[in-house]
DNA sequence: CGATTTTGACCCGCGC
DNA sequence: GCGCGGGTCAAAATCG
């Protein structure tokens, strides 16, 4: 009897898991994908753009650190990626039939305006932090056109406050702490941000362009290569992402010791 | 009654 | 200069 309840615990526990995992899986095929559509719409707008001045050797990007060394383009990679310095993006998994905007994430937000965009038939909603006046913070929040059962979320700007632990209820873990916060960006995102959320980093700017560079000389435009490049690069950039890394730490160490050596038997 | 949401109007940057 | 699109404002409505 006892050997069977066991066994049945196991079971579902590792059931749990394997769903778990597999909404895990389905938001970074979307994150991927999204990226991936992104990259190539800015990557034509930026070959279009400089076309006459670089020829032949940054066709395709398909590798970002390339294009630097190979002709000193300090800033090449596309501009209004710089201008996202202090922003991050968030996909939150939510019931499509929800059209609420309303994602807990540890802040409080007043909302100010609504806008239908053009690429994009979902209503962006804007809002603000309203923890503490003056705090400079606001968000987007806009349901993910490729996956209705995302919303994209993106933060501009940095809190200067702290979090309110009884307000992110959905997101945040009740043990979380706000000691391992990136400033300005939602402490319960960062705790476990693999939950019910996934962070992509969009701060290509600095650390990317000045030290891996940009583009690539062998490139064509076959999407094998931008599908590789992309996986690469966002790779890289999860491996980048201390809260990704600190999520991936805690879902091993979870692993571990919610499943236990098996009974011996 | 104060806080929040809604929503049309307005502003501003950008491309042509 | 003009039109377009994204972002913000602000008055009215709604909510707790």
């Amino acid at each position: 009897m006892d050997v069977s309840s066991s066994v049945k615990d196991k079971v579902e526990g590792v059931e749990a898991e394997l769903e778990q995992l597999q909404k895990e899986n389905a938001a970074l095929r979307l994150m991927l994908q999204v990226m991936s559509n992104k990259y190539k719409m800015l990557s034509e707008a930026y070959f279009r753009e400089s076309n006459s001045q670089v020829p032949t050797i940054c066709r395709g990007l398909t590798r970002f650190d390339l294009c630097e060394d190979q002709h000193s383009h300090k800033n090449i990679l596309i501009p209004q990626l710089q201008l996202a310095a202090n922003s991050s993006q968030v996909f939150v998994e939510t019931d499509p039939r929800d059209e609420s905007h309303i994602v807990r994430d540890g802040f409080q937000w007043r909302k100010y305006g609504q806008k239908v965009t053009k690429h994009n038939p979902f209503p962006r909603a804007y809002f603000r932090c309203s923890m503490a006046p003056g705090c400079p913070v606001k968000k987007k929040v806009q349901r993910c056109m490729e996956d209705k059962n995302f919303l994209m979320v993106t933060y501009e700007g940095r809190h200067n406050h702290e979090v309110n632990p009884s307000i992110g209820q959905s997101l945040s873990s009740p043990s979380s702490s706000a000691t391992t916060s990136t400033p300005g960006f939602p402490n319960s995102v960062l705790d476990n941000p693999l939950r019910s959320a996934i962070t992509l980093d969009l701060n290509l700017s600095s650390e990317n362009s000045s030290g891996n560079g940009n583009g690539n000389g062998n490139g064509n435009d076959d999407d094998y290569n931008n599908k590789r490049s992309m996986e690469d690069h966002v790779a890289a950039s999860l491996a980048k992402d201390p809260s990704f890394t600190l999520a991936l730490a805690a879902a091993v160490a979870r692993s571990i010791t919610e499943h236990p050596k098996p009974p011996t038997n």
